[in-house]
RNA sequence: GUGGCUGUAGCUCAGUGGUAGAGCGUCAGGUCGUGGCCCUGAAGGCGCCGGUUCGACUCCGGCCAGUCACCCCA
């Protein structure tokens, strides 16, 4: 029998990288649990209509089916994976909107799936940590502030490089194409967020050939294209361009409203870039999207936007405004990269050290006094030599070896990164904060 | 999903139309019955399938996987 092999885009972590991945993810479930995100997991399926709704076209999703298909089974009963969480939360929201008191925030920390070629940083099976604000009716402006400080707090305190959110607001784009008079903003929109790829000319290209732009207008485009600022001084440059339209107000004090505010309490971590137009096509206002500083060419590790309406049935809505961490792709390049890595391939924090085979019994005492306490601890798989049993430890990253004292004497423990070896008794001793649990790392 | 490139031991890499090596790692033993250095030894491989050939790891094709571009996007 041949060895099994991977499966393209479904990654599997070993060990250290899956404690590296917990423990970021805990730290992201705290950070959103602090902001007062409440806890929610859907279901992995959705029906297959109400995930192409919004993309109609060629969405990459998995779709299910039993083995043993029935006569009676029609498309309209197909179920598919989701691709985020967005989709299947507005969703959760319209079906459960008697039982939510609103505004409604919440988390979601899940995979999803997609039927994309993989590459690196790109998966098909991955985690994604989503929140989310809606709201009845109407979405205050306010959240879609905050948002980005939500995630500063998530990211910026892990031992991953700095990042660097970029918002726009599609108003602002959509408002200046009109006020420029092209009638097809969707295209043009879709060529400028092509400027990084292909540069300014063949996006004026591309602007006159698909959405109808003359040579003026596609000049004009690029202008709006280039701002780029870290606070609201992008205002005044997008106003001396001289386009107006009510949508472009509305988009211009929406978004300084975001810069402002995240200038104040996390300066840095925004800046106003008017090329940004990606997301999914439910966007209707803010867009977010986030590069790792050193990473940017492997796209963004986080995005989302406002959505107004997504959720909506009947005389029914609810506008909200989200943003996801993309968890395995940030992950991936990470330790694609070496930059993350942990202090030790196993939680086990204390060795006991096995002297007799005869003394197991009072060896699994010392361990069971010391997890009663809290610390992570395993006995040696046998009465080896002590210098193997050192080894034991020193391999799997374990800072701890115990040993049991000799007949009449006391229990020593050794710190086997630095040789130092003390008196010690079960019932009262306790390793460093710092080495309790495995530490993660940055390169 | 389309196209390009890549695929030799766990890792990083040599190499050849006549079935293969190194370093590091792993395991065992020795020195020390409390490790790391050192010494000795062992295990382990040409991604998979097929074709050409007397003979293929080497050439050709398909598949799988990785990666890059497109697409899409975390």
């Amino acid at each position: 029998m041949t060895r099994p092999t991977p499966i393209s885009g479904f990654p599997e972590w070993l060990p250290p990288q899956r404690m590296i991945e917990q423990y970021v993810i805990d730290h992201i479930r705290r950070t959103f649990e602090l902001y007062g995100f409440a806890p929610l997991e859907t279901r992995a399926v959705e029906p297959l209509d109400q995930l192409l709704r919004k993309g109609e076209t060629s969405k990459e999703v998995y779709v299910l089916r039993r083995l043993q298909a029935g006569e009676g089974e029609t498309d309209e009963d197909a179920l598919g994976l989701h691709f985020d969480l967005t989709v299947p939360f507005a969703r959760f929201v319209l079906e459960n909107a008697g039982k939510l008191t609103f505004p409604f925030r919440r988390y979601q920390i899940q995979k999803v799936w997609r039927g994309e070629r993989p590459q690196e940083g790109r998966y098909r099976e991955f985690l994604q940590a989503d929140i989310d604000i809606v709201d009845r009716d109407t979405l205050p402006p306010h959240y879609e502030a905050e948002i980005p400080l939500v995630i500063g707090d998530a990211l910026g305190s892990l031992p991953i490089p700095p990042i660097r959110i970029q918002v726009n607001n599609r108003k602002v784009c959509e408002g200046f194409y009109r006020g420029l008079g092209l009638t097809d903003p969707e295209a043009a929109l879709r060529a400028v967020d092509k400027l990084d790829k292909i540069g300014p000319e063949k996006v004026a290209a591309l602007l006159m050939e698909t959405a109808g732009a003359d040579d003026q207008q596609a000049a004009a485009c690029l202008r709006l294209a280039e701002i780029s600022a870290p606070d609201a001084s992008f205002a005044d440059r997008v106003r001396a361009l001289g386009v107006t339209h009510p949508l472009l107000d509305e988009g211009i004090d929406e978004l300084v409203r975001v810069v402002e505010t995240a200038a104040e309490h996390a300066p840095g971590l925004c800046v106003a870039d008017l090329r940004i137009a990606r997301g999914l096509d439910y966007y209707t206002g803010t867009v977010y999207e986030t590069q790792m500083i050193g990473y940017e060419r492997f796209g963004s590790i986080c995005s989302g936007g406002r959505y107004d309406n997504l959720a909506s049935a009947g005389n029914d809505r609810f506008p909200g405004v989200g943003i996801s961490i993309g968890v395995t792709r940030l992950l991936g390049l990470l330790f694609g990269a070496g930059a993350l890595t942990a202090s030790r391939a196993v939680p086990t924090a204390v060795l006991v050290a096995l002297p007799t085979e005869e003394r197991r019994a009072e060896c699994d005492r010392v361990a069971a006094a010391l997890r009663g306490r809290g610390i992570a601890t395993e006995v040696a798989p046998s009465a080896a030599k002590y210098g193997k049993q050192i080894r034991f430890a020193e391999r799997r990253g374990i800072p701890f070896v115990w040993f049991p004292g000799a007949e009449g004497g006391g229990d020593t423990v050794k710190d086997i990164r630095s040789g130092d070896q003390v008196d010690a008794d079960a019932a009262t001793w306790s390793p460093p904060a710092g080495d309790l649990r495995a530490a993660v790392a940055g390169a």
